[in-house]
DNA sequence: TAGTCGTGGGC
DNA sequence: TGCCCAAGACT
């Protein structure tokens, strides 16, 4: 067997001689002079306060900054100190969180903030293990915190980083793959002496020049140094293994209503896919299976009542990380048997003008709009 | 280690 | 339209 390719571990050997020649005090010095004229403002820049600072990682997860921004803005309008936080109660923060996404961020800042006040005296910890003790903060996460708040020497290895650097040394894998060695490459990277700075700065390189795509390698103070842009591959990396396109999963959905008119909803388990946010019940239609069948099932399952299916409702397409749903939703009404949580935290029945107070996923809410423009339709 | 976990922007 | 991707963490 010959190969088209030296074996990956040659490969990387190469690559690690490679990026260990680049002239890291130029590559220093080069960005922080861009970032003092191109840095972006962004409302926690400049911030001192370790909360605000907290927050604003935490939401910037998997969030771009535009998404951010409003909510950032609102949440510490709400709450405003680490006290604040531990006090409110779940619902509440994740009504706050709604609409961002990836909830067990909300989760885990509440509990997080509830076990600063526990054990740190309401101070946001500045020691490395401590921080990371806290739930919903890894390595980058606490590195972006301790070096923005403390300006301690602490890298960081997000996805821009993750793009920069796998241009700036053409690493010859996908960065997935080789993550122990791209963290080696942050650490050697990073000003020692300028530690906030630099990885503000070298975040503001990937998220307004060296972008995923078209990267604008004109305005870019590494333009010199880069692997990637001396091969023009510049639109090749990272490279990225090909993804299976999403499975979709159809689901029957119950829009229950009972003699006062009030709907049913129900609280998801506390872990798990949207953990902790309300409902409206259903679930997976079985192969061969009627929608009409399926809701009537998952409904005595889930609930232990009967039901009497009335008309379509809606159908809404939404698509996750790793797969699609199809809701097929249908206006119902209550038959008989005592509703019970069988497969949920906590059931209720509620006006349609209350629903506002509890948190729903964006899926949700398209039915929820569909009630209010049928209710508006019929007045 | 590879899956799981949301939503919106942008093309 | 459908797909990639975003200041990742957790199991």
């Amino acid at each position: 067997m010959s190969r088209a390719t030296p074996p990956l571990k040659t490969e990387l050997a190469a690559w690690q001689v490679q990026w260990q020649q680049l002239d890291w005090p130029q590559l220093r010095r080069s960005l922080l002079n861009w970032y003092q004229h191109q840095g972006r403002s962004l409302p926690w820049r400049g911030e001192t306060d370790p909360y605000k600072i907290w927050i604003s990682e935490i939401m910037l997860q998997q969030t771009q900054v535009k998404t951010v921004i409003p909510y950032y803005q609102r949440w510490l309008e709400q709450f405003p100190t680490v006290q604040s936080l531990a006090q409110a109660d779940q619902q509440t923060v994740l009504k706050a969180w709604e609409g961002l996404g990836y909830y067990a961020r909300g989760r885990n800042l509440h509990k997080a903030a509830q076990q600063i006040c526990q054990q740190h005296q309401g101070e946001f910890p500045r020691q490395l293990e401590q921080v990371l003790a806290l739930p919903g903060i890894g390595r980058t996460t606490a590195g972006g915190i301790l070096s923005a708040a403390f300006n301690q020497p602490l890298a960081i290895l997000d996805g821009n980083v993750k793009r920069v650097l796998a241009r700036l040394t053409a690493l010859p894998v996908p960065p997935k793959q080789v993550i122990k060695m791209l963290w080696a490459v942050s650490e050697a990277l990073l000003d020692p002496q300028q530690p906030h700075d630099f990885n503000q700065a070298i975040m503001d390189l990937g998220a307004t020049v060296c972008l995923p795509k078209q990267p604008t390698c004109l305005l870019c103070p590494w333009q010199q140094a880069c692997y990637a842009y001396a091969d023009h591959r510049q639109n090749q990396l990272p490279m990225r293994t090909p993804s299976a396109p999403l499975p979709v999963k159809k689901i029957g959905v119950a829009v229950i209503r009972n003699a006062a008119g009030q709907i049913l909803i129900d609280r998801r388990l506390e872990e798990g896919l949207l953990g902790g946010l309300w409902e409206f019940p259903g679930g997976k239609i079985e192969p061969g299976e009627t929608v009409e069948a399926c809701i009537e099932r998952e409904i005595r399952e889930e609930l232990d009542i009967a039901i009497a299916i009335d008309e379509h409702l809606i159908t809404i397409d939404h698509a996750y990380t790793h797969f699609k749903v199809n809701l097929q939703v249908y206006l119902c009404t209550y038959g008989s048997g005592e509703p019970k949580p069988l497969e949920s935290q906590e059931i209720r029945w509620v006006d349609l003008d209350q629903i506002d107070e509890f948190p729903f996923p964006k899926a949700n809410q398209q039915i929820i709009q569909a009630l209010r423009d049928r209710a508006a339709a019929n007045r």
